[in-house]
DNA sequence: CGAATTTGACCCGCGC
DNA sequence: GCGCGGGTCAAATTCG
C-alpha cells in the first residue's frame, strides 16, 4: 500500500508537470516538516491547464503561489545569509533579523499547510460529488433508455461501461468488459485486440447485431478472430459499411449470412445507416478534414451535372469510414461532403473536429433524439455545435437518414479565433471534438501510430468527449441538462446556468476548450483535461 | 516503380 | 421481370 501511495505521488508529479514543479518543491518543504500527512489523493482534472476554468481553485492557487514565491525568496535569503563568509559588526543584527524571518517563514508554512488541507478537503469533496453525479447520470440515463429504441440502450450501456471502466476516479468495476481493455500501450492493445477472448468476441458481435454501424472496430476485430474467410481489409470494410454490396467474389450465401448478422436475431429494428452531410464553401476539390482519403470511384449522380466522388479513409487498414464529395448543383462553390461510418483508429487532432461533429450528429440522428419533424434547434446537440444550431436539416429519406450541417453561412467566424484555434482556410472549423475517438474500441490503436502519441491523445480525447457526450445524450431532458450544467459548473467553478442554449453551450464550451487542447496536441503534449471528464465512448452509425 | 487516380463494368436495392 | 440509380471493384492509366 505504501508503495502504491508513493507511486501515486510520483505519478502526480508527472501529471502536474509544468507549473507543478513548484508544487513539488513545496511538497518537499512540506514533507520535510510534516511527515505524518496522508498522501494527497489528487486528480488529473486539477492540472495546471484548468486555472482559467476554475475560478475558485484559481483563487486558492494564485494565493498559494504568491505565498510560495515568498517562501522561496525567504529560503534564498536564508541560504545567502547563512552561507555568508565575512561577518561584519552587523552580524548580530542580521542574526536577529534572520531569526525573525525564520519564525515568519514558519508561520507562512503553517498557513500553507492549513491551506493545503483545505484544498485537499475541497478536492475530496469535489471528487465525491463528481462520482455521485456520474452515478446519478448513469442511472438517469438508464431510466430514460427504458423503453427507448435498442440502439439507444446500446449506446447507454456503452457509456455506462466506459464511464465505469475508464474514469480515473472510481475504481474499475471488475464486471465490465472494458476492464480488459484498459488503456495501455498501443502495442498491448493491438495484441489483445487480436487475441480477444471468445466471450468478448461474442459480445462484440452481439453488440454489432444490435447496431451494426455502432462498433465498426469491434465488429472488424471480432470477425477477424472468428473467421478469416474474408481476409482482406477491403472486405471488412464492406461489412462495416452495412448493407453495401460485398466483394464480387463473395458468394451470395456469404452475403445473406452477413445480412443476417447485421439485422440480428430480432428484426425489430430496421437497420439504419446515418449519414452526415456537410455543406461548405470551398474552391478546393476536397475539404481538408485531417484524414487521409483514397478515391475509389466516381459517378455521375442523377440531378447533378457535377460528378460524385467516393473516398475511403486510408489512415488505417479496414477503416470503414467513407465519404462522398459532390459540388452543389445550384451553387458550385458549395462542396457537399457526406460522411458515413466511424473511424476505427486514432485520429490526428486535425481530424477530430470533423469526425467528432459528424459522429455526434449521426448519434443524435440515430438515437432518435431528433426527428425529421423536430426543429433541430431544439436539440441539445445542436446547441453544442454553434454552426449547426440554426443550419442543420434532416432528411429522413430511407434508407439513409441524413443530417446536413450547412456551414455555408458562418454566423460567427471569430468564434474560433476567440477559441484560439488557428484555422487554415481549407480546414473545417468545427468545434466539437471527441466523439469519434470514442466510437472505436477504446483499446484499439493500430501500430501505425506512435505509441507515445496514441494513448495520450486517446486519454485526452476520451476525457474531452464526456461532457459532449452527456450533452448530446441527455439533451432531450432539459431538467437533467440544467442539473448537470449546475453540477459541472460547481466543479469547474463557473456560475451555473439554466438549461437553455446557454447551459448547453456552457457545457460544451468546456468541451471546446478541451478540443483546443486536442488540436494543440499536434505539437505538444495533450496534458490533462480541464474537467474530470469520464472516458466515455459514444457510438453512432 | 510504387502509389494514387480514373473509369468502365458489375452488383444490388428499389420502384414500376 | 426489367430498368434505373447508387455504390463498389479492379484493371488501366497517371503521377511523383
Amino acid at each position: 500500500m505504501e508503495k502504491q501511495q508513493q507511486n501515486q505521488r510520483r505519478e502526480l508529479s508527472f501529471l502536474h508537470s509544468g507549473d507543478f514543479l513548484r508544487r513539488n518543491s513545496d511538497r518537499e518543504i512540506e514533507n520535510s516538516i510534516d511527515h505524518d500527512k496522508p498522501p494527497i489523493k489528487e486528480m488529473d482534472f486539477f492540472s495546471s491547464k484548468n486555472h482559467s476554468h476554475d475560478h475558485q481553485h484559481t483563487k486558492n492557487e494564485s494565493s498559494t503561489h504568491q505565498i510560495d514565491s515568498g517562501v522561496n525568496t525567504g529560503l534564498n535569503l536564508l541560504m545567502t545569509s547563512s552561507s555568508g563568509i565575512s561577518r561584519t559588526a552587523n552580524d548580530d543584527d542580521d542574526d536577529k533579523s534572520n531569526i525573525t524571518e525564520k519564525s515568519k517563514l514558519k508561520v507562512e508554512l503553517e498557513k500553507l499547510h492549513e491551506e493545503n488541507r483545505k484544498l485537499r478537503s475541497m478536492l475530496d469533496q469535489i471528487t465525491r460529488s463528481y462520482s455521485e453525479l456520474q452515478g446519478q447520470l448513469i442511472l438517469a440515463m438508464q431510466k430514460q433508455a427504458h423503453g427507448s429504441p435498442p440502439e439507444q440502450k446500446v449506446e447507454l450501456n456503452r457509456m455506462s461501461r466506459s464511464m465505469s471502466a475508464q474514469q480515473f476516479m472510481d475504481p474499475p468495476r471488475p464486471s465490465t468488459r472494458l476492464n480488459v481493455n484498459e488503456p495501455s500501450t498501443s502495442e498491448d492493445r493491438t495484441v489483445r485486440e487480436l487475441s480477444v477472448s471468445p466471450a468478448n468476441t461474442n459480445e462484440v458481435i452481439s453488440k454489432e447485431r444490435d447496431h451494426p454501424m455502432l462498433h465498426n472496430t469491434n465488429a472488424a476485430a471480432g470477425k477477424q478472430v472468428i473467421s478469416n474467410e474474408d481476409g482482406a481489409g477491403g472486405d471488412q470494410t464492406s461489412q462495416s459499411w452495412g448493407s453495401s454490396p460485398r466483394a464480387r467474389s463473395s458468394a451470395k450465401v456469404d452475403h445473406d449470412q452477413a445480412k443476417n448478422e447485421e439485422q440480428g436475431p430480432d428484426d425489430q429494428v430496421p437497420f439504419k445507416k446515418a449519414r452526415v452531410s456537410v455543406r461548405a464553401r470551398s474552391e478546393a476539390p476536397l475539404i481538408s478534414d485531417g484524414c487521409q482519403w483514397r478515391k475509389y470511384g466516381q459517378k455521375m449522380a442523377k440531378g447533378n451535372p457535377c460528378p460524385r466522388a467516393y473516398y475511403r479513409c486510408t489512415m488505417a487498414v479496414g477503416c470503414p469510414v467513407r465519404k462522398q464529395v459532390q459540388r452543389c448543383a445550384e451553387d458550385r462553390t458549395i462542396l457537399i461532403t457526406t460522411y458515413e461510418g466511424n473511424h476505427n483508429h486514432p485520429l490526428p487532432p486535425a481530424a477530430t473536429a470533423m469526425a467528432s461533429t459528424t459522429s455526434a450528429a449521426a448519434a443524435m440522428l440515430l438515437s432518435g433524439s431528433i426527428t425529421s419533424k423536430d426543429p433541430l434547434t431544439s436539440s441539445g446537440f445542436f446547441h453544442s455545435v454553434p454552426y449547426a444550431s440554426t443550419m442543420a436539416t434532416l432528411s429522413a429519406s430511407a434508407p439513409f437518414p441524413t443530417i446536413t450541417l450547412d456551414l455555408t453561412h458562418n454566423p460567427n467566424p471569430m468564434q474560433f479565433l476567440r477559441a484560439g484555434i488557428p484555422q487554415p482556410a481549407t480546414t473545417f472549423p468545427l468545434p466539437l471534438h471527441g466523439f469519434a475517438q470514442h466510437l472505436r474500441h477504446p483499446m484499439y490503436a493500430p501500430p501505425k501510430f506512435p505509441a507515445a502519441m496514441a494513448p495520450n491523445a486517446q486519454l485526452g480525447q476520451r476525457h474531452a468527449s464526456m461532457v459532449e457526450t452527456v450533452t448530446a445524450a441527455i439533451a432531450s431532458d432539459p431538467n437533467f441538462t440544467a442539473a448537470l450544467a449546475a453540477a459541472i459548473s460547481t466543479i469547474i467553478g463557473t456560475p451555473p446556468r439554466t438549461a437553455t442554449n446557454e447551459g448547453d453551450n456552457n457545457i460544451n464550451s468546456g468541451g471546446t476548450s478541451n478540443n483546443n487542447a486536442n488540436i494543440n496536441e499536434v505539437a505538444g503534449l495533450p496534458g490533462s483535461p480541464p474537467l474530470p471528464q469520464s472516458c466515455t465512448t459514444f457510438s453512432t452509425n
